[in-house]
Order: structure tokens, then sequence, then C-alpha cells
RNA sequence: GCGCCCGUAGCUCAGCUGGAUAGAGCAACGGCCUUCUAAGCCGUUGGUCGCAGGUUCGAGUCCUGCCGGGCGCGCCA
């Protein structure tokens, strides 16, 4: 029964893999109907197009939410009737009347102020479960997005070091995004911005090298701007390992006319104030100073190097990390190309051409006020190095050069206010701003025993993603983190994450696919043969209250795998993952599924071979495993 | 001060691009294992959808103004 990811998506190489479900859901065969009816109206002349502007709109279908208003219900003659200058009701009965005939529908009714009520047969549902079993790992998989091309970049976190807990939600958001989207036919490419040029990489750097030079036995002050980390420590070691004391130099030099530094931030004392023998410099300074001197100290390809040590061993490690969680990518993109590729100067020179630049106090000026944005922002710095925003305004640039139709960024909510002015950008470059989305991935907060984790990159007990994720297990952290709304201030329970039980949604879910699967250990054992294929018509045996909510829930996972990955909404899947299990455990606990009726046993079986198949695709999507023991 | 996000049961959250009587889990209380895994199921209790107006056949959902919480307003990235 293939269902794992790697079956699902080809992600060895670039090439897109379509595999979608044959056919059409319940909901959009309804839609069908109703748009039938609805045109036969048209030309009966009980509707007239003309005064809709462009046209009737779309018959909107949903699910009811009482079992007592039928299955599915239409608004249609309430949203049609004043323009059809008729009364809800009225209109409803001719809708009604004009619907073409179809035996998957028991009866309609109009109800309330004109909701016209769907109540689907028996048949319907069981047609369902043979599709599922017939389909397999391609139900619920769609061709809406008609192979567009998607791209979606995530994460994106500087490589200055190890991934912590907050990128974490915005790679399992991201991962899971990129992959609901695939399932519908977009064909995605997802990217990892790697920030490899600027400041804060050349902090890194010098950091490595300072943390070398006392491995060499050099005594020195570590700068209170540098990075503190273990983990430079650990580059640093592998540096003195490999090459010995080749990189030493006096710290007398690499300090010789640096100015004062500040007290580092971990230099507090129990009021909070600097300790009385702290030094109160500058730190930007101090630290620029000791940048240049680096540089100045080991020359272009010494500096070069120890560069691209940190650059790589941190890059490595997120790469790996990523991989881990489930996390995959078509493209590494990096910074520093923009700049070498001449697109940076290009970007500048579009806008420049466009007269939506100008200069003012040595430095160059983008206009985005003109645009949206609330003030105007640096391109290029008096010192005549381009800012970071110059480069993003060339990647997403670039982008749209590509020939995506979509761009999708996900950042963290933190970075809202800088939305305003790459949009702003795009739109003085003469492109669709309208094509970039920007999902905005609040921030998650830890708690353990009760208590908020305090996390602070002060002292370095910030948690990292590896942490988390050997402390909860790589399930339960995807399934956490994309559980909730991405604009909702998420609570993470580390205690409930890990808990074996039924207050945990991972386990409740995985359990239910671990249950299915038991009981099919259970019929093998009793010689009784499951043969997926075989039987379908004894379908019509399932009529139970419990089989057909079951049922009716299974039809539903074209429709939420739809909005989900068109709403970029995660959460959807997992609410109707917990729904899904709800209902097989309470079947489970009504009745029993390997009876001595033969052709009911045998439509059982077919029932929760197509919950197991369902279950399977949907924490398979969510980057969970469907374990068949627990 | 300005901008963005959030405010729904004691707690954590859903509520499908305006629909019918606002839902789920946890917590609390009471039941169900000689029967395919009790990591499960069933029942009970629990609400002025932050507040006040407005839009319409209809508002938790859209608009305006307040109140409360989070985040952001660098020639950092």
């Amino acid at each position: 029964m293939p269902a794992s990811p790697s079956e699902l998506f080809d992600r060895s190489g670039n090439t897109y893999k379509p595999l979608c479900a044959r056919q059409d859901s319940m909901k959009q065969q309804i839609q069908g109907l109703v748009r039938a009816a609805l045109e036969q109206l048209v030309a009966q002349a009980v509707l007239d197009p003309a005064a809709f502007g462009e046209g009737l709109p779309e018959p909107q279908i949903e699910r009811t939410r009482d079992d007592s208003h039928g299955d599915f219900a239409t608004n249609a003659a309430m949203v049609l009737a004043k323009r059809a200058h008729s009364k809800p009701r009225e209109l409803a009965e001719r809708i009604v009347a004009a619907l073409p005939a179809s035996a998957f529908i028991d009866r309609i009714e109009i109800a309330g102020p004109g909701f016209i009520n769907f109540y689907l047969a028996a048949d319907a549902f069981h047609a369902q479960v043979a599709e599922i079993i017939a389909e397999g790992p391609a139900f619920g998989r769609s061709q809406i997005g008609a192979g567009k091309r998607v791209q979606i970049e995530f994460v994106s976190a500087n490589p200055t070091g190890p991934l912590h807990v907050g990128h974490g939600r915005g790679a399992a958001y991201g991962a899971v995004v990129a992959d609901l989207l695939a399932a519908v036919g977009y064909d995605v490419h997802r990217e990892y911005y790697v920030n490899d040029a600027g400041r804060q990489m050349d902090i890194l750097c010098t950091s490595v090298w300072l943390r070398y030079l006392e491995l060499c036995g050099e005594s020195l002050r570590f700068p209170a701007n540098g990075y503190r980390g273990d983990y430079v420590w650990d580059i640093a070691a592998s540096l003195h390992r490999e090459h010995g004391d080749d990189y030493r130099i006096s710290v007398d030099q690499v300090f010789a006319a640096i100015p004062e530094d500040a007290a580092a931030a971990d230099e507090l004392d129990a009021e909070g104030q600097p300790l009385p023998d702290a030094p109160l410099g500058n730190k930007e300074d101090h630290i620029d100073a000791l940048i240049a001197n680096s540089k100045r100290l080991l020359g272009d390809n010494r500096y070069r190097f120890m560069f691209e040590l940190g650059l790589n061993s941190i890059l490595d490690d997120i790469r790996q990390d990523l991989a881990e969680f489930g996390a995959h990518y078509q493209e590494w993109y990096s910074e520093r190309t923009l700049t070498e590729s001449g697109a940076v100067n290009r970007a500048l020179e579009r806008l420049r051409e466009a007269g939506h630049v100008f200069e003012q106090a040595g430095a160059l000026w983008f206009r985005s006020s003109a645009f949206g944005d609330e003030k105007d922002r640096v391109l290029v710095r008096e010192n005549g190095q381009t800012t970071y925003f110059a480069s993003d305004i060339a990647y997403h640039m670039d982008k749209l050069e590509r020939g995506f139709e979509r761009v999708i960024d996900v950042w963290g909510a933190d970075h809202h206010g800088y939305v305003p002015r790459v949009k702003a950008a795009l739109t003085a470059l003469g492109d669709d701003a309208d094509r970039l989305d920007v999902l905005l991935v609040q921030f998650a907060v830890l708690y353990r025993g009760g208590h908020k984790v305090q996390m602070s990159t002060r002292s370095g007990e910030f948690v990292t993603l590896r942490q988390l994720r050997k402390e909860v297990g790589r399930d339960a952290a995807r399934f956490f983190y994309v559980m909730r709304r991405c604009e909702q201030h998420m609570d993470f329970d580390l205690d409930l994450a890990k808990s074996q039980s039924a207050d945990n949604p991972v386990y409740y879910c995985q359990y239910a696919h671990a249950r299915i699967q038991s009981v099919l250990r259970q019929a093998a054992d009793r010689g009784i043969l499951v043969e997926p294929s075989s039987g379908i018509n004894n379908l019509n045996q399932l009529s139970e209250p419990h089989e057909l909510a079951l049922m009716k829930t299974l039809s539903r996972y074209p429709e939420v795998l739809e909005s989900a990955a068109l709403g970029h909404e995660p959460h959807l899947l997992t609410t109707y993952l917990r729904e899904l299990a709800n209902d097989l455990h309470t079947y489970y606990n009504a009745h029993p599924f390997l009876v001595d009726h033969d052709a009911l046993r045998d439509a059982r079986i077919k029932l929760i071979l197509a919950t197991r198949q369902v279950l399977k695709n949907g924490l398979a999507l969510i980057g969970v495993s469907a374990p068949d023991q627990m």
C-alpha cells in the first residue's frame, strides 16, 4: 500500500509528477447540478445574467452543520432572488424543478428563508468508499492548480546559528503549505533564501576567528556583539584541529586601535546593571572595527576561507536539521549570487530609470512612500554598500522573472512591517505585487510543567529546533506546529506533545490508524481474506448511523484538502483528521467489524480500509507517520 | 504616537471567502473492558462570541469607534 511521502512527491529532482483523483468530489457534483439548473432558468428567461454584472455567480454549495438540514445546502436562491425580482423561496422552487435527476440524491427540500437542502442517498456514500479504495494515495488530490508554477520561500533564517523553535513553526507551516499546494495540482518550487552576505555574516566570521585565537592560547575579551553560542566554539575547534596555529595572529594586533566595547549582555549583575568594571563603549563600533582588523590582518584569501568555514558549517547543520524535520527544498538561493550576477544592480537601475530613486545625505533612496510604504528606504548606504532591502528587491524581481505565477513568502510575524516596502518595490518595478503572498507566522511560546519556557539569546538558553525534535519527536512537532491558524499566537505544550494519551491529538489520530491495522492483523490471523478490490458490491450492507457518519466524514476529505491548500490553512487538515479519528474510534466501540456475516464483514473491512487510506493520506501531507501499531 | 495580528466555555482552540439552534479537546462530575489495542467510547455541567454603534432578509464573520494583549516602526539582516 503506497503512501509514504517519497512516493507522492519526487524530490530527487525537479520533475513534476501529477497525481490526482479521477472523479469530482461530492460537492463538485452537486455544484454541477445546481449550475445546470441555473443555466436552464436562464434559458427560460427566469434569470437574466446581465443583471449580475459579470454573469451568474457560481452557486455556493456547503456542507450542512446539522443533519436535519440534509448533507449539502445551497443559498443560491437567496443570493439570486433580489436581482431576479423574485422571493427566495419561490426562486428556490424553480431551481429545484430545474435540477437534473441524479441517482445519488435521495430528496431535496426547501427550508428556512430559502435554503435548498440536499439529502444524499446511502449509495452515494457507498460509492465514495469504493472510490477511496480505488484511488488510494491519489484520493483527495486534484488538478485545481492546473500545473501552475508556484514558488514558496520559507524559513530562510540567517546562517549565523542553529535553527530555534521559532523557525520550526515556519518550517512546518511552509513545508505543509507547499505539499498541500502540490496535492491540488500546483507545480511547487520550495526555496530557502540564504543570507550569505552582509554584516551579520562578518560578525560570525570574526566570532569564529576570535574563539580560534582563544584555542590557540590567546587571551582576549570576547565582543559583546559577537556570536557567543557553543556552536562557534565547535567551528573554531575544527579549524584548530585541522590547521593548528596557521591562522594565529597576536591579539595585540587584532585589538589594536579598537574602540571600547560595551558590556556584554550576559555581564549584568543581579539588578540588571552593568558590572562596575565593565567597559562602557559602543559595541557596534567595537565589532565593526574588529571586523575591519580581521579582514586586514588575515588578508582576502584567509578571511574568505574563515568566512566560508563559518557559513558552510552552519548551513550544513541547518540543511540536515530541516531534512530530518521533513522540510525539503528544490533550491537554496544565495543572496551573494544576486550581487555577483548583477541582479541587484539591474534592479536598482530599473528603479532609477522609472524615476523612483533619489540621493540624499550620501545615500541612494527608494521612494517607497509613493507606493504605500510609510517612509522612504535606503538602497545604497553612505559607505557604498547595498542594503539587505536592495538584495531583497532583486530577489523578488528574480522570482517573478523566473516565471512563477504565484510567489509565497513565509515570514515570522516580526517582519510584518517589511511587507509594504517589498510590495512597493515590485509595483515600482512595474510588476504585479498581487502575485506575491506574504504569510506571516506568529510566534510559538513553549510551555513545560504549566510554565512558560523562558528564552533569551543573551544567555544562550534558547531552545533549538533540534532539541525540540529530540524532546517531543518529529511527528508531534510537525502536528502541533500546524495545528493552529498561522495568525494565531501559539502555546506549544511540551508535556502534552510528549504524552502518550488521548489528550494528545497526534497520538489520537495515529492510534486510529494503528487500530485499523490491528483489526486487519486479527482478520488475517483468523484466515479472513482482506482483498481491497473484491466485493465492493457488499457496501450496501453499511447502514448503521456510525457507518453513515464515518462515510460522510470520509467524503469531505477532498473538500478539506482543497480549502486547506488554497487558503494556506494546514490547521483545517489537522482538525479534520481528529474528527475522522473520532468517527473511527466511535464506530470501533459501537460495532465489531469481524462479524460472522460474510457480506457485512466484508463491507466493514472495506470501510475501515478506506478510513485507513484517508488517515494515511492526510497524515502524510502534514509530515506525520501512520504507524502500524502503537 | 503610527501600523499589523489577536480577543469565542475555567484552559487551549475551531467556526468552511455573511447563513439555519455558536462547536471540539482538556479540566470537573457520572458511566462502559470474559468481546477486533480502555493510547478508546458514551453522558452531564459550562457562552452577553472584549464593549458600543452601523451595513441587510440574515453578523462570531463585513464597516467605524473605543478597551485589552502581542509584534513592528535602523544607512541591521
